[in-house]
RNA sequence: GGAGAGUUGGCAGAGUGGUAAUGCAGCAGAUUGCUAAUCUGUCAUCCCGAUUGGGAUGCAUAGGUUCGAGUCCUAUACUCUCCGCCA
């Protein structure tokens, strides 16, 4: 959510801003228009509520002969001001609903562009991976090892759905390890959340109004599946005022996540791509209100997933994400790409965004500046710490050998009992 | 699932129908020669006002009763205790 002030004093600015991340459709002078009127009931109703007040107040001391005339003129205010308050939600229903659905405004160092077409990659890093055989795909290379029940679990649970076994099923907890413990060597607290949320949190995060269909909701119960830990940890320190002592606060939260993939009908239907169940470690941080602390985080995390995949030896590029293919909550993003052989292409493992204060403004999460003592939002970041299966993809093909094994690389193997290979020919 | 108790500011904690005490911490200023103390102000949101300032709202949430609600009523959420069921 952004500052209604801001919004009426740098009118353009948000209309460039709104144009650039693909929200032209949202009226700016509506709300500003909306945001008048609000203030001006606000006015005259306070003004009948102070009379109110007073009435009131002076019965105590009035004689009981005065006390009837009050009371009916009391009354008469409590009617008229009733009036105006209804009328005030009505407008204020009006300007929450534009307002909720108002994205966060781009960074100017964000390229400009309208989808994904426009993302701009600022490096790769490592070669794509050659081999001197036929690549397998990691679904060959999972029946080759007797490493899923991949047809099997779809019977059961449904299309998109994985089940993996053997040292497989072990790798896919191992590499959440080496996140983990990568991330608490970098002062973060690890978190295992639940994956359910009330519906709030789902406005905190900014995932609604935007995308409903994208999310599992358990009407029973008035309660849905979180797509990711983002979601629970951005709620976590809701309506709270920190001590900037606190700051910056660095979670590493680890959950089950459940995406419904409504909008992705037919892609990445083969495999581990893309599934309704998956496990996520998830980087979260909150930190100050200032522009320049927050860009710092930004590329912190960015260097710690960088890291990750380098740590499991995977060729990748950084893309930086153009105004109009980020999420509305984004003020800037990267996202991380694997190589993967078999698909040609690089493929997209984590995503790092700097949110600003744009969610905290939903979840109202403050903390008292030291300098002043005043009040303000703070920022909050995150990025995918690893995700599972997804990263099993280029992990298995990018690893594999001729012999349809395929090699652990070092800094996993203490996570994998100090094997090098895994696989039916592994010795 | 049943029964009971509870939820007040950053924290602690008073307040059973008539303007939300007090303490601690934080911040700002003043003052005293000492690693600190003392005093004053400030310390949730919003509206009006150029400023001093004035006012509205805020006691888990949403309603209701009342001239007036932290206080009474209803529903909901959450926490704790006990019972039941259970991986």
């Amino acid at each position: 959510m952004l500052d209604i002030k801001y919004i009426a004093e740098n009118k353009e600015l948000i209309e460039d801003g709104l144009r650039k991340k693909g929200y032209a459709d949202i009226n700016v002078s509506e709300l500003i228009s909306l945001h008048l009127s609000i203030n001006k009931l606000k006015t005259s109703s306070q003004a009948l509520a102070e009379e109110k007040n007073k009435l009131s107040n002076s019965i105590k001391s009035a004689t009981p002969d005065e006390r009837p005339a009050i009371i009916a003129k009391s009354r008469e205010l409590g009617e008229e001001l009733k009036k105006q308050q209804d009328e005030l939600a009505a407008e204020q229903a009006k300007f929450d609903n534009i307002m909720l659905r108002m994205p966060n405004m781009p960074s100017p160092e964000s390229p400009v562009g309208k989808d994904d077409s426009e993302n701009v990659v600022r490096r790769k890093v490592g070669e794509p991976t050659k081999f001197d055989f036929e690549p397998k795909d990691h679904v060959e290379l999972m029946e080759l090892n007797d490493w899923s029940e991949m047809e099997r679990i779809a019977k059961v649970s449904g299309s998109r759905t994985y089940a993996i076994k053997n040292d497989l099923a072990k790798l896919e907890l191992a590499v959440h390890m080496l996140v983990l413990d990568k991330l608490a060597a970098n002062g973060f607290t690890i978190i295992n959340v639940p994956s359910i949320s009330k519906e709030k949190p789902l406005y905190g995060q900014g995932y609604l109004p935007f995308s409903r269909d994208e999310i599992y909701y358990m009407p029973e119960d008035d309660i849905y599946l979180s797509g990711t830990a983002e979601l629970i940890l951005n709620s976590l320190r809701a309506d709270e005022i920190l001590s900037e002592n606190e700051l910056p606060i660095l979670y590493a939260g680890f959950s089950p996540c459940f995406r419904r993939e409504a909008g992705a009908a037919g892609k990445d239907t083969r495999g581990l791509t893309r599934v309704h169940q998956f496990m996520k470690t998830e980087q979260f941080v909150i930190c100050k209100n200032d522009i320049a602390e927050s860009e710092k985080w930004h590329q912190k995390l960015l260097a710690i997933s960088e890291e990750v995949l380098q740590d499991l030896e995977l060729p990748y590029q950084v893309l930086e994400v153009c105004t109009g293919d980020m999420g509305a909550p984004k003020y800037r993003q990267y996202d991380l790409e694997a190589w993967v052989p078999t698909q040609h292409c690089y493929r997209e493992t984590h995503s790092c965004s700097n949110i600003t204060e744009w969610q905290a403004r939903r979840t109202n999460l403050r903390y008292r500046d030291n300098a002043d003592g005043k009040v303000r939002y703070v920022h909050t970041l995150n990025n995918t710490g690893v995700a599972t299966p997804r990263i099993l993809v280029p992990f298995l093909e990018n690893h594999q050998q001729a012999d349809g094994t395929v090699r652990i690389p070092e800094k996993l193997r203490p996570y994998m009992g100090g094997k090098e290979f895994i696989g039916k020919n592994a010795k």
